[in-house]
DNA sequence: AATGAAAACAGAGATCC
DNA sequence: GGATCTCTGTTTTCATT
C-alpha cells in the first residue's frame, strides 16, 4: 500500500492515461482480470491461479500498481444501503464564454459527495454527472445549487436512473 | 468471501437495491467509507481506525457483505493500460414495439466485454452504455453490430468520453 | 454483540537458480 | 526474471464476558 488518500478528494495520480503502452504479458493480464473481480484474493491463491510462485506474483502485482495499471482497490457499495437510493445522470452544457473554466468547474463538482462519476464528453454537452442521492429533494438541490444557478452553466438535463449494471470484471483484459 | 464469479457474467445477487433500509451504525458507516477507498486495508488497521477489536471488525465486515451493503471488492484498472484507451457513452432508444424485451436485450449488451456500465434511464432514451474499447474501429463495430443493426433498436447516439473521473470513496456514507 | 488469546495462515525479504 | 525457504505479522476461530 502506498499513501493514504484525503477522504473527500480525487485519487492522487494516475491521470487520464499515461505510463502509456505498457506491455502486459499474459500473466499480468490474468492478474488484472482476477483482481478486477476480487481485489482481496490472497496472494498465494492468485499465484496458483496464474501459475507463478507467490513471491513472483507479489512482485507482479506491486509492479502493476506502480505502473499505474492498477489504480487502487475499492469496495463496491450498494448505494441504496447507505441512503443513496436515487441515481441520476445529468448532462451539463457550459456557457460558450465559460469553456476556459470547464475543467476546474467540473472538478469541483466531481468532488461533491453526491457525485459518483463525471465524464467529459464530446458533442453538444460538455460533461455528464452520475449522482447518487437520498431523494428527489436532494437531487433537485444538487442540480439547482451546484449547476443551474451557476453563471458558467448554460443548460442541464437530468435523467433518472432506474437501474445501474456495473461490469467490474467483465473486460477483455 | 462467498462464491466465485463466472468470468464474463454479472455479479450474482444484490440486484437493484434490496435488503433495504438496513440500519448502519456509526462503526459500519466508517468501515464502508474506509473500504470504499482501500479495499485491501488490513483488518487490524481497519479495526484500529474505527476503534473496535480486530475480531469484531472482521465480523462487522462479514456482516456488511452478507447484508449486501458491500457487494464486492474490485481493483480499479486504467483502461488505457489494458488496451482500452477509447471510452464512449452511447444512448440507446428501443423501438416502441420492443420495449418488452428491453431488459433482456440490455442485459445481453451489458455482458459484452466492451461494456463498463449500463444505466436504465427515464426519458427519451431507454439506456446509456458506458464502453471502453481499443480504437474507433472497435467502437464502430460495437455500435453497429450490437446496437444499430438490431431490429429492437430505434436510435443510438454516441458521445466520445475525453476523461472519466470516478469518485470511489467520496460518498457521504 | 464484543472481546482477548491461540492457532492457522499469508505476506515480505534474502538467497539462489 | 523467477523460485525456494524462512521469519514476521495478520487473519481467523472460539471460549468468555
Amino acid at each position: 500500500m502506498t499513501g493514504p488518500r484525503s477522504a473527500q478528494g480525487r485519487p492522487p495520480a494516475a491521470s487520464p492515461s499515461h505510463v502509456r503502452a505498457v506491455a502486459l504479458d499474459d500473466v499480468d493480464r490474468r492478474l488484472v482480470r482476477l483482481l478486477e473481480e476480487d481485489a482481496r484474493m490472497p496472494n498465494n491463491a492468485l499465484a496458483a491461479a496464474v501459475g507463478v510462485a507467490p513471491s513472483t506474483c507479489l512482485a507482479r502485482v506491486r509492479a502493476l500498481r506502480e505502473r499505474g495499471v492498477i489504480r487502487g482497490f475499492h469496495a463496491e457499495i450498494d448505494p441504496a444501503a447507505v441512503g443513496r437510493g436515487l441515481q441520476a445522470m445529468i448532462a451539463v452544457r457550459m456557457q460558450a464564454g465559460a469553456r476556459a473554466q470547464l475543467r476546474d468547474f467540473a472538478r469541483r463538482v466531481a468532488d461533491r459527495p453526491e457525485v459518483m462519476d463525471l465524464y467529459f464528453v464530446a458533442g453538444a454537452d460538455d460533461f455528464l454527472i452520475h449522482v447518487a442521492v437520498k431523494d428527489t429533494a436532494t437531487l433537485r438541490a444538487f442540480v439547482v445549487d451546484q449547476l443551474s444557478a451557476r453563471p458558467e452553466v448554460a443548460v442541464t438535463q437530468t435523467s433518472l436512473i432506474f437501474e445501474h449494471l456495473p461490469a467490474a470484471g467483465s473486460g477483455f483484459v
